[in-house]
DNA sequence: TGCTCATCATCTGTTTACTGATGATGCGTA
DNA sequence: TACGCATCATCAGTAAACAGATGATGAGCA
């Protein structure tokens, strides 16, 4: 009776959560190694992208589009405007406000790497039989637009 | 003639990796909301009940196991180490090596927190029909298993 | 036996991602 | 007009996750 109840096993392949971090971690790694060369990982280029398609948006706005924290884009838009590909201007209706837009070198990384992350994203569903790729991500969809206000940078509609 | 070439809009809503990213956010928030106040993170619980699993496994064969850099799993036991949960025990056989074991206090939690953790799992899948679920764990699963070996850790079988 | 090579753990450095706090600014209302 | 509150961006701190390098040890082979 000195033997201490140890804790029931349980098979981490049966949980959800375990699955989604592992095809995370791939999806990161298929996005790097398609786009190798450019050194933009794939949060970058949501970012660059989301600015791409609707320029002069706050940083607020573009957190809500790609899903991040405030704070996280402060980071990725810190090194983004490093590396030259994109400015932040000061908004002329409101100074707390700065507004991003795309530099030429920006729009230009974007065409280039644009085939390679298509790539990328067909590799990742490669394993399913084609019919079940638009299923999945139907599912996909289904999960992450019920859930979306968890997060903390929810997607705004 | 001078306007430069734009990028072609992409709709980061048709791409897997995007919802791939967010759905792993949700997943780690409802983990977290659901054991909130034992200071757990998932890739935690997965290294504890890992351990608990099988014990006197060494820090890469761990890392092998869920799906993890070594140099990650150095982290993650350092912080298992520092609240007591686990031990890193020298090998008899192998002085480089270091077996991991819980200790009591490890066992307690796992115990404390296994049910919080299945209601994580449960609530996330909750948004799809009950048949679906079994269908959406089955191609997750196989998209992982076939890409397994891009990530840095593969899981060993 | 001694050399080379592999292996285990670790360290540094970078990027995401979160919480919680702060500073600057805008806005509604008393 | 002035106060209080909300909002935008940022910062500090912590945790994953990777690449690439290093130190200590083991193991096979000349």
């Amino acid at each position: 009776m000195s033997q201490k109840a140890l804790a029931k096993p349980v098979d981490l392949e049966t949980l959800p959560g375990h699955h989604i971090r592992r095809l995370h971690q791939i999806a990161v790694a298929v996005f790097l190694q398609e786009t190798q060369g450019h050194g933009v990982t794939p949060v970058q280029f949501a970012a660059l992208q989301s600015v791409a398609n609707a320029p002069d948006t706050d940083q607020r706005t573009l957190a809500g589009r790609i899903g991040l924290d405030t704070s996280t884009v402060a980071g990725v838009i810190d090194r983004l405007e490093a590396r030259g590909l994109l400015l932040r201007k000061p908004s002329a209706d409101d100074r707390r406000v700065r507004l991003l837009v795309l530099t030429d070198a920006g729009h230009a990384l974007l065409r280039v790497v644009a085939p390679a992350m298509h790539n990328a994203q067909a590799r990742m569903l490669a394993p399913l039989p084609k019919a079940e790729r638009a299923e999945f991500m139907r599912m996909l969809r289904t999960l992450v637009d019920a859930n979306n206000e968890l997060s903390r940078a929810p997607s705004e509609a």
